[in-house]
DNA sequence: ATCGGCTCGCGCAA
DNA sequence: TGCGCGAAGCCGAT
């Protein structure tokens, strides 16, 4: 019988009256079946819990790195970050790297700051990440290993070799979703009016305050007082200020190979999230849709690599508005009975933000733990695949190569300019990128090509690609996975189809074009 | 401007 | 077994 990690309890300080609240979390998992080395008698306190950080880049309101500290505290030891940057992963480019390296300076400090080692490690082949954690988790002596949760295979293949080799504890974390993915539903979900009553009713659980970060003095002190660590920790980390990597050129030259209208890490995500909430909130339900409103919350960046917590955006637009989580999911499910003319009230915008939040994020993350192929055709529906199969060879007016794409040279302006959109920010908007990817299909060899080109397109450009949200977009415009048939109509069949004319009914097609094609 | 039909299959009620 | 309904739509009729 391997290891079972018990449910832990956190107390915290809640902020409105001086008794400790004590809450319990089930958010994490073991990932092997070890037991800790030394007898239950034994403790060693020079052994540090090593958080993986991976997919979440943040200290504050991380369920993983708290883990990871009451783990220490009970072991009166104290805690090492180590994280694993591979060079050109999922086919990243520099902008997403320079992105990365910018939050990591800011992380290394701040841990640095509360007595947490941050070591950054090099993988720069992206074959050597299992070796090289391995080695560190070896030297620093680890007393059991802290991992956050994704549902990407690159992610889960090296969790379950390094699984394999690893004779400590090996615990996974699910801090980029509220409610925990294999908890929130065991199966692939049909579409999001199945995940979502299953949320509904677990959120009362899980949407609980997050405790703050806080450091035992001993957990401290244990890494402080170790000079073997501080050793380890000196000679392991790269130095992140004189790191110089040069990837691969974007096909669009100099001015697209970095972003700078957004700012990395946790402190300009807290930043971007307090100007959403104050200035873009009450227009989200009816102007989110409208390329050329600035209307969305632009966190997705943030979203991606965890730089913010999903459950504290959804604390913090709770206490900003007022609402209690149930009136906001009471207003959506009577929605038909309150839905009256007139302008939308704050709930409206508060549940349309929440929905896309809770449900849509969670989706995206059912579709891709459960469906392991879900950047290939074949995650695709059986009436989606059946229905495209069929309408394979039909006639087709344009049939562009990736390169006409990639290149925004188009006969449609208005995808010239979603895609120069994405091409200039790293960020196409979110109503856009539908339409991008249904006219992907329409206008490629077929629909397998189709799905390929969104893809390395979306993951080559986007700064929140490479993400379970990326590839549940793409299924969903191109492969009705989460959608329903529709009206059936050439190359597309009966997968929903997408026409500039409503685009031009809905929003100023030409301010668009202008805005991205000079 | 608004409406109905198009279309598939899940999940629940019966 | 039947039935309601779903993540963003389209199109033609009114």
């Amino acid at each position: 019988m391997g290891a079972i990690i018990h449910d832990i309890v956190v107390f915290m300080n809640s902020p409105s009256s001086d008794t400790n609240t004590a809450f319990t979390f089930r958010r994490h998992r073991s990932l092997n079946t070890q037991t800790s080395k030394s007898g239950s008698n034994v403790i060693d306190t020079s052994a540090p819990v090593v958080y993986w950080m991976d997919r979440d880049m943040r200290l504050k309101d991380n369920w993983a790195l708290l883990h990871a500290l009451d783990l220490a505290a009970k072991q009166k030891t104290g805690v090492v970050i180590v994280y694993n940057l591979i060079v050109g992963f999922l086919g990243g480019r520099e902008r997403q790297l320079h992105f990365k390296i910018s939050a990591l300076k800011e992380l290394q400090a701040d841990a640095e700051k509360i007595g947490i080692p941050f070591i950054v490690i090099l993988d720069e082949t992206g074959n050597q990440s299992q070796k090289k954690l391995e080695e560190i988790i070896l030297n620093l002596n680890a007393f059991c290993v802290v991992t956050d949760f994704s549902p990407l295979r690159i992610q889960r293949e090296l969790k379950e070799k390094l699984a394999t080799r690893l004779d400590i504890p090996f615990i996974e974390v699910d801090t980029h979703n509220i409610v925990p993915a294999w908890i929130a539903s065991q199966k692939s979900e049909y579409a999001a009016y199945t995940l979502r009553p299953k949320l509904h009713r677990l959120l009362p659980e899980y949407l609980t305050e997050i405790p703050k970060l806080h450091i035992a003095p001993m957990v401290k002190k244990a890494i402080v007082n170790n000079a073997t660590i501080q050793s380890i920790v000196k000679k392991c980390s790269i130095n992140l200020s004189t790191l110089n990597i040069h990837l691969k050129p974007n096909t669009h030259t100099n001015e697209t190979n970095r972003i700078d209208w957004i700012e990395a890490g946790e402190k300009a995500a807290h930043k971007q999230l307090q100007s959403f909430l104050s200035n873009t909130l009450t227009l989200y339900a009816d102007k989110r849709n409208d390329p050329i409103m600035d209307a969305q919350s632009n966190l997705s960046p943030y979203l991606h690599y965890g730089m913010l917590s999903p459950q504290r955006i959804v604390l913090e637009t709770l206490a900003h508005t007022g609402y209690r989580i149930e009136d906001v999911l009471d207003e959506k499910k009577n929605k038909a009975k309150v839905d009256l003319e007139g302008p939308l009230g704050l709930i409206d915008h508060v549940g349309a933000f929440l929905e896309e939040l809770i449900v849509r994020r969670e989706l995206a993350d059912n579709f891709c733990l459960y469906n392991p192929d879900y950047d290939s055709y074949t995650c695709f529906p059986a009436w989606a695949q059946a229905t495209l199969k069929k309408h394979k060879d039909d006639p087709k007016e344009h049939v562009y190569s990736l390169t006409q794409f990639e290149n925004a040279a188009t006969h449609d302006q208005l995808w010239n300019a979603a895609q120069m959109e994405m091409v200039r920010t790293g960020k196409m908007h979110g109503y856009m990128r539908m339409y991008w990817a249904k006219k992907i299909l329409e206008w490629s060899k077929d629909y397998i090509e189709a799905q390929k080109i969104a893809i390395y397109l979306n993951d080559t450009y986007e700064l929140d690609g490479r993400d379970p949200n990326g590839y549940a977009g793409i299924a969903w415009s191109i492969g009705g996975v989460h959608d329903r048939a529709w009206f059936t109509r050439p190359i597309f069949g009966t997968i929903r189809y997408m026409a500039r004319s409503g685009c031009e009914k809905k929003f100023d097609v030409d301010a668009y074009i202008a805005k991205w094609l000079k």
